[in-house]
DNA sequence: GATTTATTAGAACGACTGTTCTATTATTTT
DNA sequence: AAAATAATAGAACAGTCGTTCTAATAAATC
């Protein structure tokens, strides 16, 4: 059937293990943001969900099941909250700066206390097999869609045509990746602050001259 | 009969227990660099040792100790291959790169597959108590150190008044974690090259004028 | 309303965790 | 050399891990 989503998905009625399941993962969707991946175990899962630690197992195959759902619930929720509500925005350097802004504040938009996708980067990063390839891949992808709204920025005409898109796309995402990191150990309450300043920088120095003048002034 | 490669501390005779102790040590950076803190476990340890549980266990007197200690030991490398060989370089400019570029490349230099503070970083951002106090206070002892060095840059005449030291390092921290986690997940050749890059786009938008228009000559 | 199917509980498993004993070796000090 | 101390091994502990069974219950289908 319609494989629909978790939250406000009532728009379908779901069975009642996809209730369950979607139940369950917003619950560890919440638990790897605040306590990491790793403390995603079954039998602490299973009292936070009420279920009995089998009944929670029969609804993924494996614990690796289980964490790959949990990382795909979330890049499913960043999407929902942060990446296309950006795209309302402008082509070009509206719609950069929209998916900086939303992916700096998509979490506190969702009610989590950390990103969960922070917290898997950082426990997967070396890490032997399955679910370090299902992290890689989301987050090329992601890339690839900052790296796409920076050539549209280009073609726009706002950046220069010597504007390295890969480039732009590995120092926006250390911007951000050091910002929540900044704010989960040091609940620094700058850490928002000085990830725009951060941005506004790496855009002025891909800013065509003319319009980097305009802005000036 | 010296503990060989115990790194430097064959300048005074250590006794036995004082020789394991850094063997052990020796392993666990090691293991936390690439299989990051969680894997740090006694029973692992103890065979990749050679001793039993319990003989490594009374190095020690709990696995957070041993936890702490391999952090320390982290840092206390990295101080002495590429924080204090960057102080030889002329305060200024000269050292603020001499930092950077240590610090980009300081675990070839010590023969780690990866950083271990990064993978300290990455698991104790949130995690409840005493390892993530021991963490943060060296980063935060290294930001204050960058910081240091920002301030003497810009007293130096070589940055503007304008720089804020704070955010620097803000944005340098960044730079090089997003390089580590990008060669260790994506295995990524040009990561040290876009981190360079990156950095030189900082320095350079923090640059007196004056400089500024000598150097683009 | 009866039957098939999906969903959950309960108990048990072997493996591993950190830790604490006691006992036995090495090493250092006298 | 003997005596005192430090360093290690071995066994056992209670706990948790992921996983696999077998039953019982709930829901969906006929």
């Amino acid at each position: 059937m319609q494989p629909k989503s978790a939250d406000k998905a009532a728009q379908t009625k779901l069975s009642k293990g996809e209730a369950t399941r979607a139940g369950i993962l917003d619950v560890a969707v919440r638990m790897a943001a605040t306590d990491g991946f790793a403390a995603l175990t079954i039998g602490v899962l299973a009292e936070r969900t009420g279920l009995s630690k089998s009944g929670l197992f029969a609804h993924f195959g494996s614990k690796e099941d289980l964490q790959i759902a949990t990382l795909d619930e979330a890049t499913r929720r960043y999407n929902e909250v942060a990446f296309m509500p950006a795209l309302r925005a402008a082509r070009g350097l509206k719609r950069l700066e929209a998916l900086a802004e939303n992916w700096l504040l998509w979490t506190e938009r969702s009610e989590l206390k950390a990103c969960p996708m922070m917290a898997a980067l950082a426990e997967f990063d070396d890490k032997p097999v399955p679910m370090r390839d299902a992290l890689a891949q989301h987050m090329q992808r992601m890339n690839g869609e900052i790296i796409r709204a920076v050539e549209m920025t280009v073609e726009s005409g706002e950046f220069t045509r010597e504007t390295d898109p890969a480039q732009f796309a590995f120092e926006m995402f250390g911007i951000v990746a050091t910002c929540y990191r900044s704010r989960s150990l040091f609940q620094d309450p700058l850490a928002n602050d000085r990830a725009r300043v951060a941005f506004r920088r790496l855009v002025n120095s891909s800013l065509d001259e003319a319009l980097a003048y305009r802005r000036r002034s």
